[in-house]
RNA sequence: GCGCCAGUAGCUCAAUAGGAUAGAGCGUUAGCCUCCGGAGCUAAAGGUUGUGGGUUCGAUUCCCGCCUGGCGCACCA
């Protein structure tokens, strides 16, 4: 058992035993203190149970503590400090006992049953197939594709989809540009709409294509030749898009289009279920959806006046599929221009029935552009959108992951890109795989100085302060992913990986590993694979690369 | 005008369900390699947490007002 979960069990029992006048067992809060001198785990019960008790909580604190029963080899000391904190401090035994247990649990070290095998999905990026993906999508690829694999960790049967806007108007633009490029090539020069897509990579496009099929196409009606077009751009930018995030190592479960569910008439599905229900009326010679009784500020329209159904209707269907398939609860990952929109879909995951927490969105914050500190307006017409590929090849997988991931989403994000390559260097990515690659560098050395390094070995030699420092914080592991899921915080990881490094950093420079004590370098030989695998876990869920040698 | 999000060290960001003395990196300054990788380590300087109130044993965290910035407020997608 893990130290926290026997002290958690420990107060419980106490609790129970105290006797105290109490509606139900109150929510036992369990925290590391920030300063070291006050314990490993430090619970504020007394205080919180002070008011209802009406009772001074360092009392309270005083009879929990004389009903308290703890193993010496867990707890080696209790205290009660400042207004009523309850500290704990762990034994030496259990800490290294904890060490070989992360070595047995290998690359399954960090999983726990928090999600009880619930389905749930993550849908992240789905940009229009009408570009390459850029920058912003960058940080949305990266934050979801971690997460999701958190989710898969903290015990969830998660599932990554990217929703592919394949009809509509859109399209038809993309389409009716990509033509008059082509018109162009031939010969026949033609304006690209206004408002469609003038970026270089139709016109690329468009040469292919008169290259490879001359000029046969040009033959076509004006309205056969757009929906072909539209058709020979789509799957063209499709294709692009899944290569970009296959190099970014984000590997979606669906790619899921639009079109199947208009080929389906899904959209009739829920007008008939909505209508049944009585949410939608007539008005003005449109069909609405009654969303303000669900919190929306307003009804909003399903059917326009010219009988088409909205992009909302046609969203409402897409949603109530992913229910269909049996997912329990579905994280959508929007930008910040889209957070109007939550209210009615939320208003309309009720009225199909679904509980109201089963919908959630998280907003990731834009991501600014900058040049030499100068703000850049991102705008595919002024050709200033950074591609996704111009940054893998720039900064590498490994750095922009890592830089994305580290902040939390809800903080908008400059993103420099004259900075970006300096910052390669700089990058705590490097910071945190020299520590994996140094550990390896270590256990490669005590090979050559005829230690072989076996699967287990006796660790009661583990007990300095920078050793004892760097096992509580491997043990912290489990937690961290748990939080990352609880409170959509990918950032977490990334700072918790950071933490392990500098302990461990911290402990090489204090002691050697591999020294004349056959016994203790056996202990520390432990120690670090056991770093070292709690890194590589780590970064398995950040999706970077684990390092065995910097300087190849 | 209404709504949503944010504001923490010079810069980029943290702060674990409201917890104890707000912490890291970069940059600045001063140290540390006869030793398993110096892409490392140790230390110093740097803060009225935008601002004013409130809630309580305790607030960066929760509530209200104000200031600043971003984004929304379609029978567009």
């Amino acid at each position: 058992m893990k130290p926290q979960e026997y002290v958690h069990a420990a107060l419980q029992k106490a609790l129970k035993k105290s006797e105290f006048q109490l509606p139900e067992l109150p929510y036992i809060s369990l925290e590391r203190p920030k300063q070291e001198e006050l314990g490993d785990l430090s619970t504020p019960l007394a205080m919180s149970l002070s008011k209802p008790l009406r009772m001074a909580p360092r009392k309270i604190a005083e009879i929990l503590l004389q009903n308290l029963e703890l193993d010496p080899d867990y707890v080696e000391k209790t205290e009660i400090a400042g207004p009523g904190f309850i500290n704990f401090y762990y034994a030496k035994p259990c800490l290294q006992k904890a060490v070989l247990e992360i070595i047995r649990d290998g690359e399954r070290y960090g999983r726990s049953d928090l999600g009880q095998g619930r389905k749930i999905q993550l849908e992240f990026v789905s940009a229009n197939p009408t570009g390459p993906l850029n920058i912003v999508s960058a940080r949305a690829a990266a934050v979801g594709d971690v997460l999701t694999s958190c989710y898969r960790t903290a015990g969830y049967d998660a599932r990554r989809e990217f929703y592919v806007n394949d009809a509509g108007r859109q399209i038809r633009l993309l389409g009716a540009s990509l033509s008059a490029r082509y018109m162009t090539e031939l010969g026949h020069p033609e304006e690209v709409p206004e408002e469609g897509y003038h970026g270089a990579y139709l016109l690329d496009l468009a040469r292919e294509i008169a290259a490879r099929d001359g000029d046969r196409h040009g033959k076509l009606a004006a309205d056969e030749r757009a929906a072909l077009f539209s058709q020979m751009a789509l799957e063209y930018m499709l294709q692009r898009q899944k290569a970009s995030l296959d190099k970014y190592r984000v590997v979606y479960d669906l790619w899921f289009r639009e079109s199947t569910l208009r080929d389906a008439n899904a959209q009739e599905h829920i007008l008939r279920k909505m209508a049944e229900a009585g949410f939608t009326y007539e008005h003005e010679g449109a069909l609405w959806f009654r969303s303000s009784e669900f919190g929306d500020e307003k009804d909003r329209v399903l059917i326009t006046q010219n009988g088409e159904p909205t992009y909302f209707l046609i969203d409402i269907a897409y949603h109530q599929d992913k229910y269909e398939r049996g997912f329990e609860k579905v994280i959508d990952f929007w930008g910040p221009d889209h957070h109007g929109y939550i209210d009615r879909m939320r208003a309309a995951i009720m009225a199909l029935g679904h509980p109201k927490e089963s919908f959630e969105v998280s907003i990731i914050q834009q991501v600014n552009l900058l040049r030499s500190g100068q703000t850049v307006k991102m705008s595919k017409r002024a050709g200033e959108i950074i591609e996704m590929d111009e940054l893998i090849e720039e900064v590498g997988v490994d750095a922009a992951r890592f830089y994305f991931v580290d902040r939390r989403i809800s903080q908008p994000m400059d993103f420099d890109i004259d900075l970006a390559k300096k910052q390669s260097d700089e990058n705590p990515v490097f910071y945190v795989q020299y520590a994996h690659a140094r550990i390896c560098n270590i256990l490669r050395y005590a090979e050559e100085q005829g230690v072989a390094v076996p699967e287990s070995a006796d660790t009661s030699a583990l007990g300095n302060a920078q050793e004892v420092q760097v096992i509580k914080k491997l043990l912290e592991f489990p937690d961290v992913v748990q939080r990352v899921v609880l409170n959509t915080e990918p950032h977490r990881i990334s700072n918790y990986v950071q933490e392990v490094a500098t302990t461990f950093h911290r402990f090489y420079h204090e002691h050697r590993v591999v020294t004349e004590d056959r016994s203790l370098t056996l202990a520390r030989l432990m120690l670090a694979k056991a770093a070292r695998q709690v890194l590589a876990n780590g970064f398995a869920l950040l999706g970077i690369s684990a390092p065995e040698n910097m300087y190849l």
